[in-house]
DNA sequence: TCTAATAGTTAGCAATGCTAACTATTGCAA
DNA sequence: TTGCAATAGTTAGCATTGCTAACTATTAGA
C-alpha cells in the first residue's frame, strides 16, 4: 500500500511531473513547424467544430486578447485559419480552423502525442485505465483553479 | 466503467492535461518575482545539494548551454546562485545557490503549489491515493521518454 | 442620442528558447 | 614539446509567446 500523502505532497509531484512531462514533449513540437501556442489553439479550433470568437479562443487557452489576436493573425498568414465577420456583431470574428490547418494539426498532433503514446503502450491495461481516470479527475481540478 | 481508450487517446489526453494545469499554475509563479525558468533552475540547484556545472544544469533542465548562461548570469545578478571556476578545470563553473535563493525557491515552490493542494483537499482520499499512484507512473513514462 | 460597454488591434516590453560564431582552456598525439 | 582538436562557456542576433496600456470600431442601453 502507498504512503498516505498530504494534498502538498501530491501537488507537489503533480507540478513537478507536469512540467518535465512537457519538457520531454517540446521536442516532438518542433517537427510540425509550428509554435506550440500556435498548436494547441489550432486544437482548440478544430476540435470546437464551430467557429469561435477571438476572445472565446483567448478564453479557452488562458491568454489575453492581445496574445491570442497576435496568433491568430499569423495563423491567418499561413492559411491555417479563415477569419469572416459575425453575421450579428460586426465587431465580432468567427474563426474556423481551414482544411490545411486541419490537416496540419492532425499530423502534427500525431506526431507529438506518438513518441508518448509509444511509451504508453508499455503500461499494462489495467494502469492505462488508471491513467486515464486521473486525468479525468485532474481535468475537474483544473476548472477549480 | 470507462470506455477503453487507446494509448494515443490518453497520451493525447494527458498532453492536453498537462498543458492546462501548468497554465493555471503559472499566475502564482508570478509573486515570486523570478520567471519560471529561473524558479526551475534554481529548483534542481537547491535539491542537488552540491554544485553543478552550467552544461550539467542545462542538461537537468533540457535546454542549450546559451539559455542556461543567460539564466545563471541573471541568478547571480540577483544574488540567487554564486558562481566559482572549478579548481580543476579553469574552464568549468560550479554554480550554487546562496542563502537567498534557497529561500526564496522554497517560498516560492509553497506558494506554486499550495493554490493546487488547496482543490486537492477537496478530493477523497482514495481519489488523493489514485492520482498519486498515477504520478509514479507517469515518472517512469517519462524516464522513457 | 449620446455614452458606456464590448470586440479586437497596435505598440512596446520582458522572458525564454534557439543557432552561429566567438574565447579560453584542456588534453592528446605527433 | 608543440600544436591541434575537443570542451566549457559567452555573446550576438533572432523568433515565439506572454503581458499591459492605449487605441478604434461597433453595439446597446439610459
Amino acid at each position: 500500500m502507498a504512503k498516505k500523502s498530504t494534498p502538498f505532497e501530491v501537488a507537489d509531484a503533480l507540478h513537478s511531473v507536469a512540467i518535465h512531462l512537457l519538457r520531454r514533449l517540446r521536442v516532438q513540437d518542433l517537427a510540425s513547424g509550428i509554435g506550440p501556442a500556435k498548436l494547441s489553439a489550432l486544437s482548440v479550433l478544430v476540435f470546437a467544430r464551430h467557429p469561435l470568437s477571438l476572445a472565446a479562443l483567448a478564453d479557452a487557452e488562458q491568454v489575453k486578447n492581445p496574445t491570442m489576436s497576435r496568433l491568430v493573425a499569423a495563423m491567418e498568414r499561413d492559411d491555417l485559419v479563415s477569419i469572416t465577420a459575425s453575421s450579428e456583431d460586426a465587431r465580432a470574428m468567427e474563426i474556423r480552423p481551414t482544411k490545411k490547418g486541419e490537416r496540419l494539426l492532425l499530423a502534427g498532433k500525431e506526431r507529438r502525442v506518438n513518441s508518448l503514446a509509444k511509451v504508453l503502450q508499455d503500461l499494462g491495461e489495467s494502469e492505462l485505465s488508471q491513467l486515464e481516470q486521473s486525468i479525468g479527475l485532474l481535468r475537474n481540478v483544473i476548472r477549480r483553479l
